[in-house]
DNA sequence: CTGAAAGCGCTTACAG
DNA sequence: CTGAAAGCGCTTACAG
C-alpha cells in the first residue's frame, strides 16, 4: 500500500489538511508543526499524489504539446528538439511537465486536442504550426482553452502567437544575394499551405522589388512540404525551366543541402557557379562543404517564450471576480543571418 | 460548469455507474441503453474527465519518457525524434500519452523519476539512456517500479531493455574498412561513460584481432560526450599524435561530419586520402559531400518496441492473483550499414 | 443488465 | 494556526 497524506497525518498527530498545508506550503502553519510533519514524509518516504492532487485542485501542472501530424514530418526536423528543450526547459522552472502528441491525422490531432482540453489532462496547450486554416486552432479557439501558437496563425485574433519574422527572414536572405550581385534568385521551397514560407517568399519579393528587380515566377519552386527533397525539386527545375539562377533561397537547410547535392553532381560548383542559402541554421550547416550560410531561427526561445506566454494565460484565469479585457500577444523572436561559404565571401 | 457523469446519468434516466460503463465499453450492458446514453453524451458534448478517471482506475494511461540531460545533448540528435516518433505511435495506438521530461542535472532527473512514479502520473517509464551505472535505474529498480532502457545498461538482471548491437555494429563498421584495404583504422568518439561507444570499441577492437591486424591505442580518440566535435577532436588528433590513418570510424555522423571537414580543410581528400564513415544515418548523410557511409539505427522501432515491452510489464501487473516468476526482455533492434562514397567504392 | 455505495487521495472554504 | 466535512469526477466490487 502506498503511504498517503492520511498515513502521515495519524503519525504526527494531525489532521489531513494539515499534512496538505504543508505539501503545499502553506503561510499560516506554525513552523513547529510543519517541521514535524515534514519530518515524517521523510521517515515515511512520502511522495503526494499528483492526480489526485489534479482532480481536486483542477490543475495538472501538465502542459500539452502538439506536434504537427507525422505526413509534415516536422517532428524529424533539427530544429524540433531544441524547441522542445526551451518548452521543457521553462516549463520544468515553473513546476510544470509537458505532455506530448505525436499524431499522424487531423483527426487524430483533434481527438487529442479535446482530450488534452476537455479530458482535463493539460491547463494549457502549444500548438506547433504554421498551416493556413489549422482546424486545431478553430477547435481550441471554440473551447476558450489556454493555448499558444509557435509559428504564426492567419488567425489574427484571439490568438497568442510566436514566430520568427519570416517576412524579414526572406527579406534579409534575399538583400544579402542582391548585395553579391545576384540578379536571377531562385526561390526553393514555397508551400502555399505553410505560412512559414508564404511569408519568407514575401519578403523575398519585396526584397526584390525594392532593389528593382522583377520578380520571375521561372525563379519560384515550389514543395509539397518543408522536407529534405531539394535533390528532386532541383531536378524538376532544371528540366523544366529555362533560366539559370546565379542563387539560391532554399526555405530550409534540408532543401539546401538536397539542392547542392545535385548542383554539384551537374557540374555546378557552390558558390562559384550557384551561391546557395538556407534557413534554420542546423548543426550540420557549419559542417557542410561548402558551409551553409543560413538563418539562426532560435528555436530554444520560440519554445521558452510560448511556454512564458501560455502560463500567463492559464494564470490569468484564476484572477477571478477581477473583471478584465482578455488580451493577446504576438511575440516576435529575433532570427539572425549567419554568412558562411555557400554564398561566397 | 463542465459536464460531468451525473449529468449524463440524469438526463438519460440511469446511474452514474451505468454511463461509466458504457464509456468503458462494458459487455453487460443492453445495447438501448448504450445507444441512449450515448446519444445524450453526443448531445451535451460530453467528455470524461481523464484525471478523476485515473485516480478512481489508478492507471493514468501515460508513459512517461526520460531524456538524459541537455549536458549530454542527446536531445539535439537526429537520431531522437525518430524514436519519439516510434514511441508515439504505439503508445497512441495503445490509448496511452506520452510525458516527457527534459532535465538538466542528475538530480532534477531523479526528481522527476519520482514524480513520474510515485506521484502517480505515469503508469510506466521509458528511460533513454547508455551511462554506465545509471543513478535512474538503480531508483527505478528500488521503486520496482515498471521501466524499459533504450540503450542497453549495465545492468544485465531485472531490467527491460531495447537496443541496437553496438559489439557488431562497431564489427561489421571494422570489417568493412579492412575489406577495402584499409588497416590504420581509427576509432573516433570513445565516451568510457557510454556503454554504447565502448560496445562499438569493442566490436572494433575484435574486428580489427580477427583479421590479424594489432589495436593500436594512438589510433583511438576519446571524447566527452556523443557531440559534434569531431573537427576539434582531429585537430587534437593530428597535433599530438604520429599515425595517419587511411579510415576512420566515427561513433556518430555528426562527429564524422565534423572530422571531414578538418580534413578537407588540411589537404585530406575523403575518401581518395582517408574514408570515413560514420553511424545513426543522420538525414544529412545521404546528402553530404561525399556522402557518408554509415548504420541505420532504426531508431522508430527501438522506440515503438520499447513502448510494447513496457506495456507488456504494466498489464502484467494486473494480472493479479496469478503467481508468475517475473521476466526481463532484452531485445535487439536490427542495425544496417549503408554504404556510400566516404568509403570509396 | 443495472444501481447504491464506497472509495481513489487530495484540496479548500468554513468555522473556530 | 488547525480540524471536520464536503467535494473533485470518476470506477468497481457487491448485490440484486
Amino acid at each position: 500500500m502506498r503511504v498517503t497524506i492520511k498515513d502521515i497525518a495519524k503519525k504526527a498527530g494531525v489532521s489531513p489538511s494539515t499534512v496538505s498545508r504543508v505539501i503545499a506550503n502553506h503561510p499560516r502553519i506554525s513552523s513547529a508543526t510543519k517541521h514535524k510533519v515534514m519530518k515524517i514524509m521523510k521517515e515515511l518516504d512520502y511522495h503526494p499524489n499528483m492526480i489526485a492532487r489534479s482532480l481536486a485542485s483542477k490543475s495538472s501542472k501538465i502542459i500539452g504539446v502538439i506536434i504537427p501530424g507525422t505526413a509534415e514530418r516536422s517532428f524529424e526536423h533539427p530544429f524540433f528538439p531544441e524547441l522542445l528543450r526551451g518548452i521543457g526547459t521553462v516549463a520544468y522552472q515553473h513546476g510544470y511537465n509537458i505532455l506530448i502528441s505525436s499524431v499522424t491525422s487531423l483527426e487524430e490531432e483533434k481527438d487529442t486536442i479535446i482530450q488534452f482540453a476537455r479530458g482535463g489532462i493539460t491547463d494549457g496547450v502549444i500548438l506547433l504550426t504554421s498551416r493556413v486554416r489549422d482546424p486545431s486552432v478553430a477547435e481550441l479557439i471554440k473551447m476558450s482553452f489556454p493555448f499558444v501558437i509557435i509559428g504564426r496563425s492567419e488567425q489574427e485574433s484571439r490568438v497568442n502567437w510566436v514566430d520568427n519574422d519570416n517576412f524579414s527572414i526572406g527579406y534579409e536572405l534575399t538583400e544579402h544575394f542582391i548585395k553579391r550581385g545576384h540578379r536571377r534568385i531562385a526561390f526553393l521551397g514555397l508551400s502555399p499551405d505553410f505560412l512559414v514560407t508564404v511569408d519568407r517568399f514575401n519578403g523575398y519579393k519585396q526584397a526584390l522589388r525594392d532593389h528593382g528587380i522583377p520578380v520571375d515566377e521561372e525563379l519560384v519552386v515550389e514543395s509539397q512540404f518543408v522536407t529534405d527533397d531539394g535533390y528532386h525539386l532541383m531536378k524538376t527545375f532544371y528540366r523544366h525551366r529555362s533560366v539559370q539562377p546565379t542563387g539560391i533561397i532554399a526555405c530550409d537547410d534540408l532543401l539546401a543541402f538536397g539542392a547542392i547535392k545535385y548542383l554539384n553532381e551537374h557540374g555546378l560548383e557552390v558558390p562559384r557557379d550557384v551561391a546557395v542559402a538556407g534557413v534554420n541554421n542546423v548543426p550540420q550547416a557549419a559542417y557542410f562543404s561548402p558551409s551553409l550560410t543560413s538563418v539562426e531561427i532560435n528555436a530554444f526561445s520560440l519554445g521558452a517564450k510560448a511556454v512564458e506566454l501560455l502560463l500567463a494565460e492559464v494564470n490569468e484565469e484564476y484572477t477571478a471576480g477581477v473583471p478584465h479585457t482578455r488580451s493577446y500577444s504576438r511575440t516576435i523572436i529575433p532570427a539572425e543571418l549567419i554568412v558562411r561559404d555557400s554564398t561566397g565571401r
